[in-house]
DNA sequence: GATATTTCCCAAAGCGCTTTGGATGATTTA
DNA sequence: TAAATCATCCAAAGCGCTTTGGGAAATATC
């Protein structure tokens, strides 16, 4: 059943049957339940496509799948994803997903979804520090937003946490409970969460007088095996460390690891923090012990950047829109004072 | 620039500028020719939107998230998902997802993405040994492939792999070594999966005269504390398993812990099997020491899944394809001779 | 009571593509 | 040479919706 269809049975006009649908306020409301009543009566829906070819939008939001694959990234995208599948769907929009793939590199990728104009706006994941996709989208006239920061020419819409202020706290944290001898196990530098976790780690140290440790600031890909081997390499030290920050649960598992291997009771004989992204199945307070932790969900991001970006659509405006969440410091058993 | 205007710009009409672009016969090589760089020159995009209303087809697959998250499943499904949208991409299809949230079921989900025509097909994934989808989207004249199989009484397309010629084989072996007190650590016997895999379990064991020790047959959420807590119990056992084999990595990880707590070397003093996805980050040669497992890639069977659903779509026949995959059963070193 | 204003509804024109059913010459065939 | 066949191309009719630009009746304003 179409609109026309649907239109003759109430001897209705198209215009009228579709304002009706749509929520437009020419239709008295006596029309408006008609219509609505015969809707659900006869199963119509009406066509994704003509409503689109009509009103020029797709109503979909693209994303593009992460370039690099691991663990861990898998999933925080998944979770990320799923919270933007879940809001879009609210909203009345779809979220498809395309693919950087060997021969394809990610901006060619880009390029092409705007092209065929299959997405009305797309998110952008993961920024790096110096990330082109913000500049390459304005460019390409096609709206979107990031989730993070990146530097960039071009104004954008964002939502990001506070990394800065959140490892700014950890190390306050630890400060406050006597430790100077705080060691760093973030992500990569180029992704720009972890070059503002490390300013806040650096900030935290200066401002309370305390020289970061070179040897101590460490930067890998976030998994347990690289929190395992820095941690290990760093327990080694002459002068160990005291505490440890880390960048990512799986990291902090690795760190526990090398913990316990050098005897050592994480929450009795040294401190230890991670950034909890909240994922579905790994969390800070089922490890053992329970660990403190900056913690903010990112499923919740998802919903939110999504509720962001179409808002941008239905109602464009300036300034774009720019969220930074503060992030939870959970203080658990993971941090004992300094002996 | 549209098509009319491109046809301007030629001189031709839109029907021959169409048919010169799809690759219709009936128009000179040299008209193509001319079109194409005209449309490559012009930066010519046909509009997906237009395309869909005129032919009824979306271009587009649907995939609905599954309902239950967890490390492992989420793991198993971006990979799966991975594969299905580089494949889809390649064919010129996308791939939306959708998601069953807490007021709304999943049949209501499929119901719903089914109505709104945004999809040509769909894409079933974990099926349970009981499961409705293949049912539901016969019933809704959705066309559909499932990746892995079901009991079902209408007839449905489907990829899976041999998952009970797998665990036969891989209990053959380890009888061969000797073993006759082998337990098994399953995922939840109501995914389809893990009852075939069971089957072949049992089958293996009775085709050799011995007969299962029930309480060695176990199923439980494929995770590691699942696993460590399973193994660690029968390990308990006056006569413990020399042998485990596991439905997933996430298991045989947990197992093997429980194995060293134990005081047992895996790969010496007992022996580890488990099922292989060929997961981005977790892969059985990866293990201390390299796992013996039954491998097959996950990602490969979104790319066919995909590949065998949009053959479907553009040339339908009977019967319906329905592939199963052999998987392979790499030995490594943690399947020693039982002593 | 006459004139504005609202309220509610409609006809028709797109949106940009595919596809049907010819039309026109050129080429074969008889 | 006339008829049949091909090879190319085209005009126009949708696909199912939204939206513009009114129009008629009901209500408010003076």
């Amino acid at each position: 059943m179409n609109l026309k269809q649907l239109a003759a049975q109430l001897g209705l006009s198209q215009t009228t049957v579709s304002r009706a649908i749509n929520g437009f306020p020419e239709v008295s409301e006596e029309t408006r339940l008609r219509v609505k009543a015969a809707a659900d009566l006869h199963g119509y829906r009406p066509s994704a496509a003509a409503r689109r070819l009509a009103t020029g939008q797709s109503g979909t939001l693209g994303m593009i799948f992460p370039a690099e694959r691991n663990m861990l990234g898998d999933l925080i995208f998944i979770e990320f994803l799923g919270g933007c599948v879940e809001k879009a769907a609210d909203l009345g929009y779809d979220v498809t997903l395309a693919m950087a793939r060997g021969s394809q590199s990610e901006e060619q990728v880009y390029r092409r979804t705007v092209r065929s104009a299959r997405v009305d706006a797309m998110i952008v994941s993961s920024p790096l520090v110096a990330d082109l996709r913000p500049g390459l989208l304005a460019q390409l006239g096609m709206p979107f937003i990031v989730h993070g920061r990146t530097a960039s020419d071009v104004p954008y819409a964002y939502l990001d946490i506070d990394n800065r202020g959140a490892f700014h706290a950890a190390v306050k944290l630890l400060v406050d409970l006597g430790h100077r001898r705080i060691a760093l196990l973030n992500g990569e530098r180029r992704h720009n969460y972890a070059a503002d976790r490390e300013r806040g780690f650096r900030d935290a140290m200066t401002a309370r007088g305390i020289a970061p440790i070179e040897d101590f600031v460490c930067e890998a890909p976030m998994n347990e095996e690289n929190g395992f081997r820095q941690a290990a390499r760093l327990l080694a030290h002459p002068a160990r460390p005291t505490a440890f920050l880390c960048s990512s649960l799986a990291q902090a598992s690795g760190a526990a690891k090398a913990c316990r291997n050098a005897g050592l009771q994480v929450g009795r004989d040294i401190a230890l923090i991670a950034h909890d992204d909240r994922l579905a199945d790994v969390r800070a307070e089922n490890f053992d012990p329970p660990l403190t932790a900056t913690q903010s969900s990112i499923g919740e991001a998802g919903r939110r950047v999504v509720s962001l970006l179409v808002d941008m659509l239905r109602a464009p405006r300036e300034p774009l829109p720019r969220e930074i969440w503060p992030v939870d410091l959970v203080v658990r058993a993971s941090t004992p004072a300094c002996r």
